[in-house]
DNA sequence: GGGCACACGTGATTC
DNA sequence: TGAATCACGTGTGCC
């Protein structure tokens, strides 16, 4: 039921087409190139793919466009494996049941600089079923009318396949009805990677130690540059997982717990002692199962994410139209390495995309691994992943510098891009860190005035009165700092809704109406909340801290002390919707329970409410009331665990 | 009580003096020039102005700082009458009384260009009453710490007076001990002057028709350039009245509905017929008068603001040290002509500022309207006021002529400012609409060209090649292109709060993360709001873009519920920081503090946690510990209140 | 061709 | 003093 692209070459040139047609409502300044080549981007393009990914996301692919497209990644085999591990990892779950709504494998590379990099090697996802996310995920992506959102991430996925594909045809992804935005996280990773202590997965993989994040919307944790699409895509729960020759990222719009056993059971999957069970058949693939087994030592998650899984089959998920979401494929899959790029697979639902960003021609690459650098188990054979890494890249260097011959294409390419609105030597990103203190070195910068600089395009602008050598360095770092003022420009682009036109003037302008807007509702509804609210003694506790942004401490509780005796009572009176139990306490009123003592313990870093209830009416109190009172009014109470 | 200036100079130099030495936290780079002259604005500068008077009153005074410099107003009459008009329509009410909070009377006067402009007539205004601000007035102005926002608010009147005023001497406005809220919107409004059609009292001029807005702060219309004082002040209600000579503008801080009455009498009142009676006595003007008369019939009008006025004494506010906010004058008024520019009126609460913006010298102004242009009442004689005008500007353009020698101050003051960041070749700004249409004209551009070109100090930048002719214009285009981007960059700066630093990278990073800020809190808000009340159906008003900002729900607490006999224990819990008590919570911890019982009690919409405590050492509990232990932590907590 | 927006190299300024 | 920011005039691409 789920549309899937034929894998008919012409019928992609259909879609192609089709996709052409699709209205988009973007301002005229705005010019979209959908040439062949389509290289191109102006700065309408830039903006969008910003605010599409993200502006960190943006930044750091357009940084490491230069630097480090010459990574060249190896696989772990023909990844028929690897791919089905991700996949299960993502199997749409059943109503008891848990999964992962995203799984990807970040694979060990080489990078120019003789370090080792991570870049995409395998992803597979799954939309939420209806009621897997919570609120907070639902209500993200109204932001923009599906339409143009749909469109520009066509668009932007576009753009990337163009800039960083390995091949001239368009991105499979266009061939998709709808990108979703799970989807979309996933089709745009695959153009990210991440050197040494870069990015989530880089700083994984250098630390050796698994990242467990499990609140990423309400933490606000930038666990990567992508987390701006994690987000989109609503993913609460982020679990990144070292092993020897990469890193497993696995996602959900969930929030569940840390599972030791988890990690550890994907840390043996996905090194290279289980990538020797290459020739395992594909169903009943022992991740899930494995966790199946283990059920009663997953503490910490909550019964729902233990997940009492039903034996899988492997593609059953192909005819599934009972799926909730009927207009969604309910799984996609993206592979690194395909032998024929528009394949589309047997099952029907999924759809691979040659790996992008290596340098290297799609039917080229998947013959890298095979005789060069020998098997990949001989390489990853010890047990350190930073020694392996170091073998490896010892080992293997010469032969990717036989492989390092650039396409000229990629020249091209990236010709193409700076000759848009700037040159590809911009500052290599700062990643993590606030850009504002670490973005002055540019460790591309000393390359460029030898070799690059007479076959830049360097069109815009006076010609250079060359010839001197100080004011060389003083327009180099005039060149960055208007690059970064154009980053913070393609950044505001991306915050600020409803931009009238693309131009700065408009964009600033934009900006301070919406912030003014932005002002006025928070000052409305803070008024309105105060109405409402007795206690209303909020609007003094603005008086210390002027910063502007009224609503720090949403409350600031009353405190009343009373000595009785040679105890004190203390008492904190706050508004009932700003407290963390709110929905409990509203749930218990409107299931009319009667609260027989209240408790209330604090640990270093969490307070723990205790209600002992008791139902008012005459039938006892049962489960599945207090969950239906309690999920009635919010679905985001988690775990309800069984009544013992 | 209220400190009033003193009239003799050598007190101006002390306060001047005072004034320099009040301390002023603002980032390094804003500096501040308190020379004197003080004619020079920096960047710094700059931003303060168009924080404290809003962008779009700093972009309209930048501008037409230039173009409509050369308006000469002519008056109505020594105006004695008139500001005793004014004056008396905001007599400080009485508990049942309604006055407003403001009057002003926007003067018709010539533009250079012929066609008539408003200028400041007279003004009068006072404090609103306690209680008589709604909560989401009194909000409003807890942005800036009060001493930094006096500061800036003296600062930038004695720039506005230094720019605009026509002496040498500082603004009366510094002898003030204070400038409220109302105070500065006034004070401020004085260096404004509107052409046909520009800002609300060139609309209501041009159209002939009244402006009546209730609720300025709820529906963000934006009905002046002014728009962000008047918010700032808190005004809700504010009514345009165009009379034959002028227009009246009234605010309020209440929202009052539109009476038709009051418009008619205003309407008489201000015209030309009612100024005739300009020797008529001070006390017992029937402005109000005529309102309490017709009480019946201010149909729209709440009881409240229906107003059973009391006999009102011009005058009586003045030893009124009884009012509900004893640190403020009740009243200002703001005479535009004045014989001796810092005189204190007889009441001993009136300070008298001449006007400012005409171009001509204080001493000069005032005898302009009497033996040259005829007395008014015979100007104004015919009905229709578009037609007087036409009169007024055939009739009298010579004399103008006469007057329009600008003064060489104002020439160098010019100058000054340009040569901080800009010339003063600004684009005549596009009031009223969205400048994104129609800032293409620069009136003004034609002749600076030929007369200002080698005047200009013109430090920075390239030597101009000179000899071209076609990219002169291109030079200018681009001129004007910088100073729109850079008039948007300090718009930008007055509007988010907390900035780094000064530089524009910067800013727009804050920018962004103000945004952010923002936008996450609306989520909040929002997603509370959703949860405790159907009823409210305003968090849809942003539906349309409802942000990116992830950032919801900052309590997504575990829920756990467990059966014990026939009672069910439900324990939430939820991390410390967020919850309500945190603060004294944590306090307890610090302190050592043991808590026998804590008990939690909800109210319709209030929490209540009762915490019964004892502390862990030997000495006993006090009140000032706990008092101690709760500020220690947080200043945030307010009140509390003595142990019983 | 003009209008417009942008990026560029450069000189000045500031700390 | 060197680094950083800024404004300027200019070249250029795109309506």
């Amino acid at each position: 039921m789920v549309p899937v692209p034929n894998k008919d070459s012409s019928c992609f040139a259909a879609l192609s087409n089709q996709f052409l047609m699709i209205p988009f409502c973007m301002p005229k300044l705005m010019k979209i190139e959908m040439g062949l080549g389509g290289g191109v981007w102006n700065d309408g393009d830039k903006a969008m793919v910003a605010a599409v990914l993200g502006t960190r996301a943006f930044d750091y692919l357009i940084s490491s466009s230069v630097s480090s497209n010459e990574n060249s990644c190896m696989g772990i085999g023909t990844d028929e494996n690897l791919h089905n591990k991700l996949s299960d990892l993502v199997e749409p779950p059943n109503a008891s049941n848990f999964s992962w709504n995203y799984a990807i494998f970040w694979q060990i590379s080489r990078s120019k600089s003789g370090d080792w990099a991570l870049c995409w090697g395998d992803g597979s996802c799954r939309e939420p079923k209806e009621g897997e996310e919570s609120e907070a995920t639902r209500n993200l992506n109204l932001r923009l009318e599906d339409e143009t959102q749909q469109t520009m991430r066509k668009i932007v996925l576009q753009k990337l396949h163009t800039l960083f594909g390995s091949s001239d045809e368009y991105n499979g992804a266009l061939g998709l009805d709808r990108v979703t935005d799970t989807e979309m996280f996933l089709l745009a990773s695959m153009y990210f990677s991440f050197p040494r202590g870069e990015g989530g997965p880089g700083k994984c993989f250098a630390s050796g130690k698994h990242v467990w994040l499990s609140d990423l919307l309400k933490s606000g944790s930038d666990y990567c540059v992508r987390s701006f699409l994690a987000k989109s895509a609503g993913v609460q729960t982020i679990v990144l997982v070292p092993t020897d020759v990469g890193v497993v990222e696995l996602g959900s719009v969930r929030c569940v717990g840390e599972s030791l056993e988890l990690l550890q059971s994907i840390r043996s999957l996905f090194s290279t002692q289980s990538s020797l069970m290459r020739s395992k058949p594909l169903t009943g693939f022992p991740v899930m199962g494995k966790r199946r087994d283990e059920n009663a030592q997953l503490t910490n998650l909550s019964p729902v994410e233990r997940g009492e899984g039903v034996p899988k089959i492997f593609g059953q998920d192909l005819n599934s139209g009972n799926s909730g979401r009927p207009r969604y494929r309910e799984k996609l899959a993206v592979r690194k390495v395909e032998e024929r790029p528009w394949d589309v697979y047997s099952n029907g639902n999924r759809i691979a995309f040659s790996s992008p960003r290596n340098g290297i021609q799609g039917s080229s690459w998947p013959h890298i691994h095979d005789a060069k650098q020998g098997s990949p188990t001989e390489i990853y054979a010890s047990q350190s992943p930073v020694n392996n890494i170091q073998e490896l890249v010892n080992g293997v260097r010469d032969d990717f510098r036989l492989n390092h011959y650039q396409p000229q294409k990629q020249v091209t390419m990236q010709i193409d891009f700076s000759g848009a609105t700037s040159r590809p030597s911009v500052v290599v990103r700062p990643v993590g860190a606030d850009s504002e203190n670490s973005d002055a070195e540019a460790p591309c910068k000393e390359e460029r005035p030898g070799t690059a600089d007479e076959r830049r395009p360097r069109k815009r602008g006076r010609k250079p009165a060359n010839g001197r050598e100080e004011p060389l360095n003083h327009v180099e770092a005039e060149r960055q700092r208007r690059e970064k003022l154009n980053q913070r420009f393609y950044a505001l682009r991306a915050v600020v809704p409803n931009i009238s036109k693309m131009d700065k003037a408009s964009l600033l302008g934009d900006a301070i109406a919406y912030i003014n807007e932005l002002q006025a509702k928070l000052k409305v509804m803070e008024a309105d909340r105060e109405n409402l609210g007795g206690t209303s003694r909020d609007a003094s506790a603005l008086g210390a801290n002027p910063g502007i942004s009224m609503e720090n401490q949403s409350q600031a509780p009353d405190v009343d002390i009373q000595a009785v005796h040679d105890e004190v009572v203390v008492r904190v009176s706050c508004p009932l919707d700003s407290h963390p139990a709110s929905r409990v306490i509203q749930a218990f009123k409107e299931a009319q329970i009667t609260v027989l003592e209240s408790k209330l313990a604090a640990t270093k870093d969490t307070v723990l409410h205790t209600f002992v209830i008791k139902s008012q009416g005459s039938e006892p109190l049962t489960k599945e009331k207090l969950i239906a009172a309690f999920s009635g009014e919010s679905n985001s109470i988690q775990s309800l665990s069984s009544v013992g």
